[in-house]
DNA sequence: AACAGCGGTTCATTTTGTGAACCAATAACA
DNA sequence: TGTTATTGGTTCACAAAATGAACCGCTGTT
């Protein structure tokens, strides 16, 4: 039986943040409340001081809570000091103009890798990624690669804690997590088969910092029935390139090992520049 | 003597992201703690506080602090709910070409008028706004034509408190403040002559959200030495197509009496787009 | 008019935060 | 190289702050 974690009061006011996704805008003091698991009254007290501080602001007339606008300016400050979403914006847009799929790039945040940037496929059917997603270290292609160039102390530490199945067909076993992590080691790529969401087929690299660690993740995500054989060679292909480019454009230095298989799969000859076509080719037939 | 203002325990943590600014990146624990007069035991609780919520992260290898990946994540979530950068760039933009100075956009935040988006001006003497810059209330052209707009209660409050003067000329009487919101209300647009910075002579108008409450504020500035009359009635019209125009893009409504004030002076006929000319030209020279 | 739900307040109880002194590790210097 | 100074981080007796059940007043509904 897990005790009862102990959180310091400035822990359970930010916590009240985490609430605000996709879907929720504006959040009342009950529905927060009543999420959190908090009391009234103390989530009152956590509200307007981070009302105070500006990460929310409350609606005059409905009461509301919604993200404050001091989050903008201290976006604007990281962004200028660690340029990031500048830099791998037009990267994802030839990632996915290279692949034709939906590419994405994730920075680690407390609750796992969080979407910082996504450019979605022109196709019709095209993974979408919701805004703020956060993918779970150990389901996700993202999460495996990271952990993968990570301190194995700090992975560990990971592990540890309990593994949420996102999916039926998430792995939740720690040493099978450990297994898919040292594989993605040795290729330099990882590979995530509807662990984080079924139907979706996903692959991702590391991006480094100037001290090798890994700083950020690029994938790319396709339906489950678009990641054929060849699909998979030029996604990574792709994926390597656009790691290669990023980390130096970032100021980061990639590792060694991993230059080598980023080269190694980028001399493997391939259709690199195959267009997707609308209708497969048959080759069976005669083509003189 | 004030009696030392109680803070709660979330505020102080909360109090060390302000420290983060366009010239400091990376924070030691012992200097955060310098900066904000707290204990270095009690400074190190709220520091891991925020890198646990992610909004700050810690170098591994220094052991220094900076602004965190969440508030990237936050901050795409509040731009997708509420759209204001990607339209106000445009704006903004649209406002530096037709006046040929630099303009910013700025939402309240606790401490004032944060800048959230700014374009510089082309040319070689221009005012560089800095990254993260809050304006005062009292003594900006935002701050004023914001107020101007405010509930008068609200207003009130604000001009209780202490206010600071940033230069010589920056007016820190409430009595003679709150003559100059009057005035803003009256033209719809207010000044500030070297107020926030010596050489600096800066217009603002209102923007608002659906209630009729004031949103947002546009400005143009420009060194003291270019606010010539013909400039400032340019200017002043330039921002008011634009208020008008990015109030409608994002879904607000212009109370009347603004409105009224806008189309008075856009009616104004002036050579609204006298091309700026890169050296004086001698009119007295024979042209023929 | 009665009700239900909301945001917000109160105050006795209990849990938390605090900071001077301390330690270990790193960086700077001689 | 050895010495010193500064850094990030820890400890624990003490002091202050957070907590939440019960409460209020308001608003919109039926």
């Amino acid at each position: 039986m897990p005790q009862s974690e102990t959180k310091t009061t400035t822990d359970k006011a930010l916590s009240l943040l985490a609430f605000f996704d996709d879907k929720h805008d504006w959040i009342g003091l009950t529905d927060l409340a009543k999420r959190a698991g908090f009391d009234k009254a103390s989530t009152l007290r956590h509200a307007s001081a981070l009302v105070r501080a500006g990460l929310l602001q409350q609606n005059p007339s409905h009461k509301k809570y919604a993200l404050g606008a001091e989050i903008l300016r201290l976006a604007r400050l990281r962004e200028q000091h660690f340029p990031f979403q500048a830099l791998v914006t037009p990267i994802l847009q030839d990632l996915t103009e290279r692949t034709g799929e939906t590419s994405h790039a994730s920075l680690l945040s407390p609750r796992g890798l969080a979407t910082i940037a996504s450019v979605e496929s022109p196709k019709s059917t095209r993974v979408h990624i919701e805004t703020g997603f956060v993918a779970p270290l150990h389901g996700s292609a993202s999460g495996l690669i990271y952990m993968a160039y990570s301190a194995p102390e700090q992975v560990q530490e990971w592990l540890t804690k309990p593994l949420q199945a996102w999916t039926p067909y998430t792995e939740t076993d720690p040493g099978r997590v450990a297994a898919l992590i040292g594989q993605a080691r040795q290729t330099g790529i990882s590979e995530s088969n509807r662990g984080v969401e079924i139907e979706v087929f996903s692959q991702a690299v590391p991006v480094f910092d100037k001290d090798c660690r890994p700083y950020a993740t690029l994938a790319v995500v396709t339906p489950v029935s678009r990641a054929t054989p060849d699909a998979k060679v030029r996604t990574a292909q792709a994926l390597f390139s656009a790691s290669l480019r990023l980390t130096q454009q970032l100021g980061g230095l990639t590792p060694t090992d991993f230059k080598g298989l980023a080269e190694a799969q980028l001399a493997r000859s391939l259709p690199a520049e195959v267009p997707p076509s609308p209708l497969p080719i048959d080759t069976r037939l005669p083509t003189a």
